[in-house]
DNA sequence: CTTGTTTAAATTGTATGCAAAGTTGCTAAG
DNA sequence: CTTAGCAACTTTGCATACAATTTAAACAAG
């Protein structure tokens, strides 16, 4: 009776634009709202200090306001938005001050977390970090940055997972993601790469040997080195916004 | 012409009810809204495990769903609310659980902001903070819980502000602002108590001799006590929702 | 008595209309 | 030429209508 799921346009009068969304469930729009303005951020194509409104997002994406609107508010307590007073909403520019906030943030709580997952981690976890490590090094021993960064993200999560503590995992996964938007024009020496590598196989091996107490000290200053570097990135792209 | 912040009621055709609200700043409907119930919630009007609905709450609190909603999903974030797939939200219960998981990470975090409270406090932020210590053992002395908490709560706060990083004054607060949700049954036994005035003693010499790791470790500690003592607190409280 | 099916009610998601408020640009006057 | 005032437009906030889906209850059949 209800031709559940079948091809019927949700919302009988759309926005106007002859966009056939193929209808996910029910409350995803707004999610789904918030996934596209985020890979478009990140992937840069809405630039940091660009000013953007509700009503032309809403057009450029094709759903009405509403959704747009809790996409929006989710995007600012991100902190990938900044609401401007009465002009709109201006993608954030991730500046130097900023990751001198964020990182000694992250510092304590991957810290933390090194130590919790020493506690938690199962050999098959350790295993699975292992892999990734190899992985990563072959990107590194390729050249291949991009792939590099997300096995590094990947290994990092994977260690934050291992911590049981969901709540760690959520509020690092704000952090990481707000930093995640300069990855674009990260370009890190080769020097710098090569001393990161190394600090990620000093990590591995305290994981191994399930030393938390080695492994917070290693993981909080694999994060300072890891600010420098994107300070100084940062610093190279110049100002985005203002 | 525009007869701006007059009595005008603004929304011409209200909810229905008959409830001149007396039109506060423009945005401010759905965080006042959001403040409202978080004030509820902490209040126990609304009790751990009571189901609400959007359209039932925006009924009780004379507003549309529109800004009820964002309240909603505020206090979802902050983790006071818990969806339930289709039927309502859930007034979250802290459980025992969930304070093993925010403790550690507040520990971290607070241990962090006494290393950078030391590096940035002025003596006109240590004065103050000393006056807030004298004034919580007054409250102490006299047997005040409420007001002690709410002095210790100050304290606390007023290091992170000292850290000069609103990131990660930000994200304290929201851990600071759920465990809150358990303070009006928290009853500390006389014992804990008087520990914790040790505590802050030591803490409050510390931040004076700016001595940051010291503080450091000292915040760590303190924070882990508060952890068993309100644990403690949550166990008698048994589950409230589930 | 139990189980399956159907129907009704409850609830949320989305779209849109309307009002208020601020910002910006233009025009006029000094 | 500069400044002040006014007006129009831009933009968001709030309310409400509508649609769709899920849950749950009731009824019937085995």
């Amino acid at each position: 009776m209800n031709e559940r799921g079948a091809g019927v346009q949700a919302g009988g009068s759309r926005t106007g634009r002859g966009k056939p969304r193929p209808r996910r469930q029910r409350g995803a729009l707004h999610r789904e709202t918030a996934d596209r303005l985020r890979d478009m951020i990140f992937a840069g194509e809405l630039e940091p200090g660009a000013r953007v409104t509700e009503i032309a997002l809403s057009r450029r994406l094709g759903v009405s306001r509403t959704p747009l609107r809790e996409a929006f508010r989710a995007l600012t307590a991100e902190g990938l938005l900044e609401p401007l007073p009465r002009r709109g909403a201006r993608i954030a520019s991730l500046t130097a001050e900023l990751v001198d906030e964020m990182f000694p943030i992250m510092g304590a709580l991957e810290s933390l977390a090194g130590e919790l997952a020493c506690r938690h981690i199962t050999d098959a976890e350790i295993a699975e970090i292992r892999a990734l490590h190899g992985q990563m090094a072959e990107h590194h021993a390729r050249g291949d940055l991009d792939s590099y960064f997300r096995l590094n993200q990947r290994i990092h999560e994977s260690i934050m997972a291992a911590t049981r503590n969901p709540t760690l995992y959520r509020i690092y996964l704000g952090l990481a993601g707000r930093v995640r938007q300069a990855r674009k024009a990260a370009n890190v020496s080769p020097a710098r790469w090569n001393e990161a590598m190394d600090e990620h196989a000093r990590i591995l091996a305290a994981l191994e040997r399930r030393d938390g107490e080695m492994l917070a000290v290693l993981l909080r200053r694999h994060l300072f080195n890891k600010q420098e570097a994107l300070k100084d990135s940062v610093r190279r792209l110049g100002r985005g916004g203002d």
